[in-house]
DNA sequence: GCGGTAATTATGCAAACGTATAATTTCAAA
DNA sequence: TTTGAAATTATACGTTTGCATAATTACCGC
């Protein structure tokens, strides 16, 4: 289909506000990290995020330089929405530290930012990632924090209950990547997990693992 | 760039062989994969196929009634791949279950397939799954055999010490998830994790969550 | 050698893409 | 109320995309 009609115009122009710089901005985040989430980057094309934004396709030339640069504030966005999913509900309750720790690791597999969306999500920005160094300093920077919070909930755990332990980095690397697993396959195969089971699972391999008595939450 | 030339040919046309049905499919197929590890789905254009696979574009729809078709066929190639690559290394050696347990383990955590382009093939095919039923059912397969291999082999190491649990299933979800997470995070960021310290940890992390002494190897 | 078939190339086409720019409309300041 | 700058819409352009079809050429059976 050609872009547009070719002749005079009949209907008047379409009514709009001005909403501000940032209100903008912010929709048009949000409308590519939809249509990324529900078709793949491919489905996020110029024409489609102004349709979901409630904008035209002049005005994201207007706030963003390039679509590569939208796709890169949108990268940044979901990075940022991912952090402070888990990092809000940390500070929050739980009076021993095996209690923050299985608080963490409950929440990490559970709908936060629903599954299916952010673990799509995630899977579309591989790409990006792999070639673009800004994007991959994000990506690392994201995956470090999350970890790094991880080994301090466990040392201090572990020291809690009188233990001390030399590979504390394995063992949150390992339970990084044990969430990171449950989070992913849950997030692409739905109905095969329940959130109930998924949690429980977590839960017990984790004590299990670290040989200390955590929590149910 | 408009498709081609418009004037009468003065280049002969290019010579070429005819390799048959079999050859062509996997040779296209093939030049998918290749393009989407490197380039994500879009850098899998029906021309770049072509190039990449040293015939025109004409012939894909020769082969694939349309690029879907092409891009289904690539997909359920990949999963086989990944399949097999794991199912062949198993059937050899090692005596005592505990040993093929710790070799599968490694395995899954080493380059058979060279991890990044596994795992961004892994990340372009979430998309497609969530909407193809069929390319869905292939991969629930895929995971559920690599799941229920995973289940045996850890009841039998467990057996083999004396050990018997009901809970089998859940520490197979939690072992493969583990397996996942150290694969994918390993092809996300290669930089930050040697093939060496994977395998280590992801042995390390399963002795001490089922209490089995595993041989390194 | 020699056709004939089908594998393969070459070319064309409409739609969709990202980008560029001109034309309008809103809204706050004066 | 008017006006001017900025936000937003509207339109256009050149490329690339997937698909279709016509033109050629390799190769197998005779």
């Amino acid at each position: 289909m050609p872009d547009a009609p070719c002749v005079a115009r009949m209907t008047p122009r379409r009514a709009f506000t001005r909403e501000g710089e940032e209100a903008r901005r912010a929709a048009l985040i949000a409308a590519t990290l939809d249509l990324i989430a529900e078709g793949g980057p491919q489905a996020a094309t110029v024409r489609a995020i102004a349709l979901r934004a409630g904008v035209t396709q002049g005005l994201i030339r207007h706030y963003f330089a390039s679509k590569e640069e939208l796709t890169a504030a949108a990268h940044e966005a979901l990075m940022t929405e991912l952090t402070e999913a888990s990092a809000a509900r940390l500070d929050q309750m739980s009076d021993t530290h095996a209690g923050r720790l299985a608080k963490f690791v409950a929440d990490a597999v559970s709908p936060p930012v629903t599954a299916p969306r952010a673990v799509s999500l995630w899977a579309a920005s591989m790409h990006l990632v792999a070639r673009d160094p800004h994007m991959r300093a994000v990506h690392e920077a994201t995956y470090l924090a999350f970890r790094d919070r991880l080994e301090r909930l466990i040392r201090d755990a572990l020291a809690e209950a009188g233990r001390f332990t030399g590979d504390s980095r394995d063992l949150a690397i390992a339970a990084n990547a044990l969430l990171d697993g449950l989070w992913i396959e849950a997030g692409a195969l739905p109905e095969l997990f329940s959130p109930k089971q998924l949690k429980s699972i977590a839960i017990k391999v984790l004590s299990r693992l670290l040989q200390i008595s955590l929590p149910e939450v």
